[in-house]
RNA sequence: GGGUCGGUGCCCGAGUGGUUAAUGGGGGCGGACUGUAAAUCCGCUGGCUACGCCUACGUUGGUUCAAAUCCAACCCGGCCCA
């Protein structure tokens, strides 16, 4: 842990990667300690803004290191200010991305928004969830189309003329892509101003994001200065790297833990992450102790695994996913108690082995499931599959068995 | 707007008229091995209840018995010039 966040609280210190400005100055709008004591004199709670892009619908537990910290300010009673990025979202974030992003149609983003929510919690005991939705005060839920579908093209320009071509081309991504001979469009040097606006609406104290935010984080800043506001902090927390151990956790990298997954998948996925990654999970994704962990490699990934998916899922299922792994790991199924289950009414009689797993969808195609048969990877109640064009005559020759693919991939077929 | 180079499967990248569903690498999936994994080795990697049929090399047309490969127009991108 960085020195000069010492003088802070461990559940804001825990796993930050920056904070910003931050030095010893008596001001509170250069150093958060003193921000944080002039709202406990004034009994006014900091609105600590986050904001999501709804381009997507599933969240990973890469997400979730923001929300927890969001929600660490939340049970502390200050005020989170979600900010649904249902407007910027069809302009696109360029981080990160080597490609200008493909913008979504308004119905999508919307869908996409009220997904989020729910996987955040709406709805849910706080207990059970990432955000705490229902203690009046603690969360306010913004769209930002609300305002900036509004702006016309003097305040466009305003908002512009607060950055320069210099400032862009000094952020890492747009530098390299500008070198490289990537394309850049105009309309993504809004997106940072935007973002920093969205700052200005809200009359943010402190803006979460991940590392890769710190460029936009600090635009807000700007603005809000420009505005003749409080200025924000930028509180930066570290990229997760996902499960294969190099990359940062992402969707289209294939490499991401879902927090919608059901909890076997959660658990076996991080009960194999790479070594040298299990403390940083710990570090970022549960709030154990981070001294005195046992010593053995093996024994570590499974307390970690253990750790976070009780998190998500309950300390009970947790444990029995720990329990069902351990089974799998020996390859015997049968005692598997989780199994999800699936119809079969999808299935025409009489029907082919491949065409079966692939309608019942442990196969993508059923061409791929023509493969998979060949390549030995599939079997029904533990028995090897050699036939691809093996054929069952009615729906009875299959219900109660257990179809798997490989070695994670079960399901056991209902009526 | 002008000149020039280019757009190939999840990604990168060969292929410049015909055994080409398209070499190779990465990634992914499956198998063996192991403390799970990684590394390594082996196999697979467009779709279809399928020994056949369909769809694919930016888009649309054209030439040809035959096109990813030749021609035309258009769309998109890089670079140089305005």
């Amino acid at each position: 842990m960085l020195d000069k966040f010492n003088d802070l609280p461990d559940w804001i210190s825990r796993g930050l990667d920056d904070l910003f400005p931050c030095n010893d100055s008596e001001d509170s709008d250069q150093c958060f300690a003193k921000r944080l004591e002039l709202s406990s004199i004034e009994k006014k709670p900091l609105r600590v803004k986050l904001g999501i892009d709804p381009t997507g619908t599933d969240i990973h537990i890469g997400h979730s290191i923001l929300f927890r910290k969001l929600r660490a300010f939340q049970d502390a009673g200050h005020t989170a200010v979600l900010i649904i990025g249902d407007f910027t979202a069809r302009i696109g974030d360029p981080t990160g991305k080597s490609k200008t992003r493909i913008q979504l149609s308004k119905n999508e983003v919307e869908a996409n928004s009220l997904s989020y929510l729910e996987q955040l919690g709406l709805g849910k005991d706080p207990k059970n969830s990432l955000l705490d939705f229902s203690t009046p005060g603690r969360l306010e839920i913004r769209r930002n189309s609300e305002w900036l579908e509004k702006l016309n093209l003097s305040e466009t320009i305003k908002l512009l003329s607060n950055a320069t071509v210099g400032q862009m081309l000094a952020k890492e991504d747009f530098g390299n892509r500008y070198k490289s001979g990537t394309s850049i469009s105009l309309h993504e040097f809004l997106y940072p101003l935007l973002q920093g606006y969205d700052s200005v609406i809200v009359k943010s104290d402190l803006e979460l994001g991940g590392t890769d935010q710190k460029f936009n984080v600090a635009i807000g800043r700007d603005l809000q200065k420009a505005f003749g506001q409080k200025p924000q902090f930028g509180m930066l927390l570290p990229i997760l790297i996902g499960l294969d151990g190099t990359q940062k956790m992402s969707k289209s990298l294939n490499n991401t833990v879902g927090i919608n997954d059901d909890s076997l998948s959660m658990y076996s996925k991080l009960e194999k992450v790479p070594d040298d990654l299990v403390y940083s999970y710990l570090n970022l994704l549960t709030n154990e102790n981070l001294k005195d962990l046992n010593t053995d490699p093996r024994e570590l990934q499974k307390f970690m695994a253990l750790k976070v998916t009780s998190n998500f899922k309950g300390i009970q299922a947790a444990k029995q996913a720990q329990i069902n792994a351990e089974k799998l790991i020996l390859g015997s199924n049968e005692s598997l108690d989780q199994i999800p289950e699936a119809s079969i009414s999808k299935v025409n009689f009489p029907a082919k082995v491949f065409y079966v797993f692939s309608q019942m969808q442990l196969c993508s195609s059923s061409s791929e499931a023509r493969r998979q048969i060949l390549g030995g990877g599939v079997r029904i109640d533990g028995e090897k599959v050699e036939d691809p064009n093996l054929v069952f005559d009615k729906p009875d020759d299959l219900i109660g068995k257990i179809l798997q693919v490989g070695k994670k991939k079960f399901l056991r077929v209902s009526n």
